[in-house]
DNA sequence: TACCCGTGGAC
DNA sequence: TGTCCAAGGGT
């Protein structure tokens, strides 16, 4: 592997970064509590769709204790449109804990930090870095880019003994007294130059430090295996209204995908005659549903290909994890994106 | 290790 | 329209 000169590299990056930074909200305080909420917002997702979501939940959870003592539900509902629920629920867990165990104060070593439920190696390192500047690796996906075209590495970036590869060229390469900044300015880099199409290579601070530009390889790098395509799951679903304007929805399981959200009633089918059959249970024939729309939800690892169906029956009966709602009362809920749409249309159009 | 877990934007 | 993927973690 090339030998990097670390002490000019990190004056080059460094550099950049007091002048190109960008100006984020999670940047204006120095505040542990702050920064472990972004840090959970911005796991696999992009810093725009965190910005609106990290001063809403500011302004409902404004300290650790505010969130610690909140509902779940009412955490859910902050969360919803995001994505990744499990992060939700486990930063809630763990704010309580930190409350409880910790009398508040997010702790500042890495075993207690990464106890903690939703904090992997990444977000351990991040927190100990960002909010304590201890100079600990947080090697993300930006991290692995810059580095694997910095050093020419083809390792996959998918698998775990890679990411252990980068955490040690990070210890080796990370200024000590500017730890934070450091850090954060390789993620910078990578959001903003070393992207994974089309890098700025022109514009990047430490182009002269990085093998991939001096042989040409930049957009071959980092390598990824790829994934599994996703598979289609075909439902149709059921909006039931009844004469007093109200809808029944039903609360989805426990755990797994979505968990707890809200949804209206669907069956996992293609078939007329089996949706028929699952309309019975309301009394209802197939002549009596109206189509009016499908809607595709994609998720990592699977497709919702859904029908939507409307129609108006005189009485609804909920079951015992059912609800018949008003509109005003639905929109409380949480629902997934896919289900959100038809919220939407609620009212208006079914 | 491989799979599960969301969403919206870029290309 | 399809594909990829973004400051990952849990199991």
């Amino acid at each position: 592997m090339k030998v990097l000169d670390t002490i000019s590299f990190q004056k080059d990056l460094l550099s950049w970064y007091d002048y190109e930074k960008r100006d984020l909200p999670w940047r204006k305080e120095n505040d542990p509590y702050r920064i472990w909420v972004s840090e959970i917002m911005l796991q696999q997702t992009k810093v725009a769709a965190v910005i609106p979501y990290f001063y809403n939940f500011m302004e409902k959870f404004p300290t650790l204790l505010d969130l610690a003592e909140a509902e779940e539900d009412e955490v859910l509902k902050a969360w919803e449109g995001l994505g990744y629920y499990s992060r939700a629920r486990n930063l809630h867990a763990a704010v309580k804990e930190v409350r409880d165990q910790y009398g508040g104060i997010v702790p500042d070593t890495e075993k207690e930090i990464k106890s903690l439920k939703g904090v992997g190696p990444y977000t351990a390192g991040a927190i100990l870095s960002i909010a304590y500047n201890v100079p600990a690796p947080a090697v993300d996906g930006n991290v692995m880019r810059v580095l694997s075209r910095i050093f020419t590495i083809y390792d996959d970036i998918g698998k775990d003994t890679t990411r252990k590869k980068f955490e040690q060229i990070v210890r080796d390469t990370i200024a000590e007294e500017r730890a934070s900044d450091f850090n954060q300015a390789m993620m910078e880099l990578g959001a903003l130059i070393c992207t994974p199409t089309s890098p700025a290579c022109l514009l990047c601070p430490v182009a002269s430090h990085c093998a991939a530009r001096e042989e040409g390889v930049q957009e071959m790098l980092p390598v990824k295996a790829k994934k599994k395509a996703a598979r289609s799951v075909f439902l149709k679903a059921i909006v039931l209204k009844n004469t007093q304007g109200e809808y029944l929805v039903e609360r989805r399981p426990d755990t797994g995908l979505l968990a707890k959200f809200w949804q209206f009633p669907f069956l996992e089918t293609e078939k007329d005659g089996e949706f028929a059959a699952f309309l019975q249970q309301w009394g209802i024939d197939l002549e009596q549903v109206e189509y009016k729309e499908h809607i595709r939800q994609a998720f990592t690892h699977l497709v919702w290909e859904i029908d939507v169906y409307t129609v108006e029956v005189n009485h609804l009966t909920p079951a015992e994890n059912q609800q018949v709602l008003t509109p005003s009362l639905l929109k409380e809920l949480v629902f997934p994106v896919s289900h959100q749409k038809i919220v939407e249309k609620i009212e208006e159009e079914y």
